[in-house]
RNA sequence: GUGCCUGUAGCUCAAUGGCAGAGCGCCUGACUGUGGAUCAGGAAGUUGUGGGUUCGAGCCCCAUCAGGCACCCCA
């Protein structure tokens, strides 16, 4: 017996998930070229090797297997090891800096929850080979751009940088062992409050008054000139933090000039984000309807790619997670819902007029309009509500009447209208039906 | 990976340990050149799966699978 069964976080996404998903990605590939952005597709499975010695602790939740050679295999844990494992070995064909779109499922192996799965879609934005500030805020300018075009009401981009959790870190009086305990206390800020963080921080070893002073730093807020100025006074003695805020600042003011209004970023110095591979920059977007974590990030990874190419690939990037927008804008009732994609139906009179009805068809296609045919002829009432079930908005007929006047029969039948027109005017309602509709 | 909750028709959910049901959806017809509304009828289930307790289990117990929540971590 078969089993009728999914595998755990593994997903069927049916027709009416996937227009959605498909008009997120089209929207997002829309954004990448105009900005030239350029496409990568690269396999699902990777030597278990490529993807080992990256990722930290998350390396446990790698899916491993050996194939019919006794290869040691494993499915790709996010689309950016890959991408480094591309740019060092076409090194001699990639003109840097490089700007790459990628999209495609990846793989975790870890606890499905909602918004969570074990297969799970990222579409990736990266520029490869460059450290300029203007490559961060391009990345981040892309992000606020999406979310704004895909229709987020009210979401938020927080940015920091690595070297400032690591100034804050190091003026607290802790070693670079601690920190990384440090990172992951004060990413739950939003989650656990301050006196949460305060608890995190004493149970990792920290003592009191440093708990209190780094709690004092992650809290400042306000605008971001306000809040990089105040850490700017109380990191003095740290020259990494000051290079770091030199840099945001620089990216602030790439993100200015850009034209990305500032109600969309702010500057946090409480976000940490955990992929261990990044250095420099980093952010991720937020709304209020989606509690359970951020809905994309990214960030600047300067090392990551020196691993495969054996120097140093300065390197900024941002995924968004594709299921997780497609389950908010479903909440949020974001975006176009259609039920079908096609515009047309044509019915079947009878038998006779299959032939010419066919043709109506295809002259359709051949005019752009995405035209749906029935398969059984007769009984116009069962095609007539084939054509609503489906959603398909305009029903045309051509009967023995329509076929010797040369004219069909278009009925919408979301408005419940019907008229005849002279068949050669047809095609150029429905485009127009179209454009209007948009 | 740990703890807790849930699983009944396609969907949303009922059913004190005692005959498995409703609404929506679906199919057929009223309506052989027209969908939606209305009316009439119909199909639909190994109660996630496998064991156990009991005269009797959808309900209690054990296991297992899947989903959700909290950890952990992250998209």
């Amino acid at each position: 017996m078969a089993i009728i069964q999914n595998v755990k976080g593994m997903r069927d996404h049916l027709p009416t998930d996937m227009m959605l998903r498909q008009y997120i990605v089209t929207t997002l590939t829309r954004i990448s070229e105009s900005r030239g952005f350029e496409p990568l597709q690269t396999p699902i499975i990777e030597y278990a090797e490529t993807l080992e010695g990256k990722l930290g602790d998350d390396e446990k939740l790698i899916y491993r297997f050996e194939d019919h050679g006794g290869r040691r295999l494993a499915l790709r844990y996010d689309q950016t090891v890959p991408l480094a494992r591309v740019t060092a070995q076409y090194a001699g064909q990639l003109a840097l800096p490089w700007r790459r779109y990628a999209y495609g499922p990846s793989y975790r192996g870890e606890r499905p929850a909602r918004g969570r799965y074990r297969e799970f879609y990222q579409f990736d934005l990266d520029i490869v080979g460059s450290s300029s500030p203007l490559a961060d805020a391009e990345i981040v300018a892309m992000l606020c751009e999406a979310l704004t075009a895909l229709g987020f009401p009210d979401f938020v981009t927080l940015l920091n940088h690595r070297q400032i959790i690591g100034g804050i870190a190091r003026v607290s009086g802790l070693s670079e062992e601690a920190a990384s305990g440090v990172y992951r206390a004060i990413d739950k800020f939003d989650k656990i409050g301050a006196d949460g963080v305060r608890a995190e921080l004493l149970k990792s070893g920290v003592d009191a008054a440093a708990a209190d002073r780094i709690l004092n730093l992650v809290q400042i807020d306000g605008a971001p000139a306000d809040v990089l100025a105040a850490l700017e006074q109380q990191l003095a003695d740290d020259r990494r933090a000051i290079a770091a805020i030199a840099n945001l600042r620089a990216v602030i003011a790439g993100l200015t000039a850009m034209g990305v209004p500032a109600s969309q970023y702010r500057v946090a110095p409480r976000l940490a984000r955990g992929l261990s591979y990044y250095t420099g920059v980093v952010f991720e977007a937020i709304t209020p309807h989606w509690p359970e974590g951020s809905l994309l990030g990214g960030g600047r990874y300067d090392d990551l790619i020196g691993l495969f190419a054996g120097r140093n690939i300065p390197t900024v990037g941002l995924a968004f997670g594709i299921d997780r927008l497609h389950d908010v804008m479903l909440e949020l009732n974001l975006g176009p819902r259609p039920r079908t994609t096609a515009v047309a139906f044509v019915t079947l009179f009878g038998p006779e007029q299959v032939a010419d009805s066919l043709a109506l068809a295809t002259e359709l296609r051949a005019a752009g309009i995405n035209t749906l045919i029935a398969l059984e002829p007769g009984n116009l009432g069962k095609q007539f509500k084939e054509a609503d079930r489906r959603g398909v908005r305009f029903a045309l007929v051509l009967g023995p009447d329509e076929l010797t006047r040369n004219e069909v029969v278009i009925k919408d039948l979301q408005r419940g209208e019907q008229r005849s027109l002279p068949r050669a005017a047809i095609a150029s309602l429905l485009a127009e039906a179209l454009t209007e509709g948009k």
